[in-house]
DNA sequence: TTAATAGTGTCTGTGAGACAATATGTC
DNA sequence: GACATATTGTCTCACAGACACTATTAA
């Protein structure tokens, strides 16, 4: 928040006090890409909008900021994920805010849009008042515009394009992807779920050497996993944030 | 935007209609982070707020979208750049939103922050309604919490560190220090751009070699700068996005 | 000729990418 | 033992970092 005082029209009403400033205010919203690695593909949820505006077109789950209950916008964007996806502790990301006066025909209208990424296994949808159906769509798929393939509501397909093209570019330099697999993973798994977000294949042993580098892995004893030999398992040392792998520039170990 | 009915409190009023939901709408604002590179040092321009709340202290400057002029949330932010500091084409980043209830005594508020990065040469600074004052900081005095020196209003101080921390990660490996000089700028006078964001010497020869190698600069011809051999000088090619240098991980061209 | 800065060249260690070899489990 | 996958090892080459050298101007 900021400066209270930029120049009024003067046809507007005139102030009722400084404790109220009397701009009009512009709608305000929460919305979630959620992500997470299924059938070998990047994959994000959807919800089919009940109501208008754009009822029966499929929409980024989210809605409005709920003053009496949320602290904060991460608490919002939190409540949200909740109650859409039933997840208690995801990687939750901010990805930006849009805001304008035509992306919502009932106003001038500003979104905070957050990033989720959440491993699906065994995992149930839930949907809220307001969609009356929640499914995964393919990120490529979605963004590819296949003839057929409806629209979305508003301009989440910019905020999507945005989260994807956000968690690729990550994916280069963190370990990101571990927040989409259901713990104990193996590394292969691991390292399919980078190549699943990449789309190109990674190389095994810089890749094992890299993320065991990392420390941010603890084993988690073998992991029989049907065909031959069986994997180490690991889990997250740490859920709290992803490990930075070093970056081009500057002395040796100070990226 | 998003889904248009998430759970209501039974005590609020009820909806008048679909076309404009009863929410109560929180405050919402655009501030912006203005960078430059003054006396060898990284400086941002903090405004003196003249009313309450926060009256007499520095704030960002900013200030409430006005949806009447606003077309959205980038354009807010160019006509507040343009207020502040008559700047017409800078590097405009959003950098994140920040909201919450208690944020702003005046009520539940959001703001979209902004970070702009300008040329300070021959630049006059204009003043808002409500900036009593402008000025120039230095970003690293500001965030060391220099003993005597006043806390900024607001949640500014978390807006400004993350501009700061946003700033140097992406110096790292773009071309961003370019958009803080007047061209045409030299290179030693880029790389002196790049150690002063930094905060740390840059190496000559492999500075020259990358910059040249990201083919982003255009001769402008020899630039005598007072004392000996004359630099070449050098404009942006095009000031629309910062060359990104290639990364880690993956086949060697390809980050 | 000297001073001062602009610009170029060279050497070297690191580390990622590519690929090969080995280990360890089930059938 | 055969097979499939997990895991480890080796080789090579590009490139960044360090540092030395040359070029070009004014006084």
């Amino acid at each position: 928040m900021a400066a209270a005082g930029p120049t009024r029209r003067s046809t507007a009403p005139p102030a009722k006090a400084a404790d109220a400033p009397d701009f009009p205010r512009p709608l305000t919203t929460v919305d979630l890409v959620i992500f997470t690695v299924r059938d070998e593909a990047l994959q994000l949820l959807l919800v089919r909008r009940a109501e208008p505006p754009f009822a029966g077109q499929w929409a980024l789950p989210g809605g409005f900021v709920d003053i009496a209950r949320d602290a904060d916008l991460q608490a919002c964007a939190s409540r949200k994920l909740r109650e859409k996806a039933g997840v208690q502790s995801p990687y939750l990301e901010q990805l930006g805010s849009w805001g304008g006066a035509r992306r919502d025909p009932r106003g001038w209208s500003a979104t905070h849009a957050y990033m989720a990424l959440i491993p699906t296994e065994g995992m149930t949808l839930r949907h809220g008042a307001n969609a009356s159906d929640a499914a995964w769509f393919e990120a490529d798929e979605l963004l590819a515009g296949t003839a057929g393939a409806q629209p979305l509501a508003f301009d989440h397909e910019a905020i999507v394009r945005a989260g994807v093209e956000r968690l690729r570019s990550k994916v280069e330099y963190t370990s990101l992807p571990a927040f989409l697999l259901p713990e104990p993973f193996t590394l292969p798994e691991l390292q399919r779920a980078y190549e699943v977000v990449l789309g190109r294949p990674v190389d095994k042993s810089g890749f094992r050497t890299r993320m065991l580098a990392g420390g941010f892995l603890v084993e988690a004893g073998l992991v029989p996993r049907g065909t031959r030999r069986p994997p180490m398992g690991y889990r997250l040392a740490s859920r709290d944030a992803p490990v930075v792998f070093p970056r081009t520039f500057g002395p040796r170990g100070a990226g």
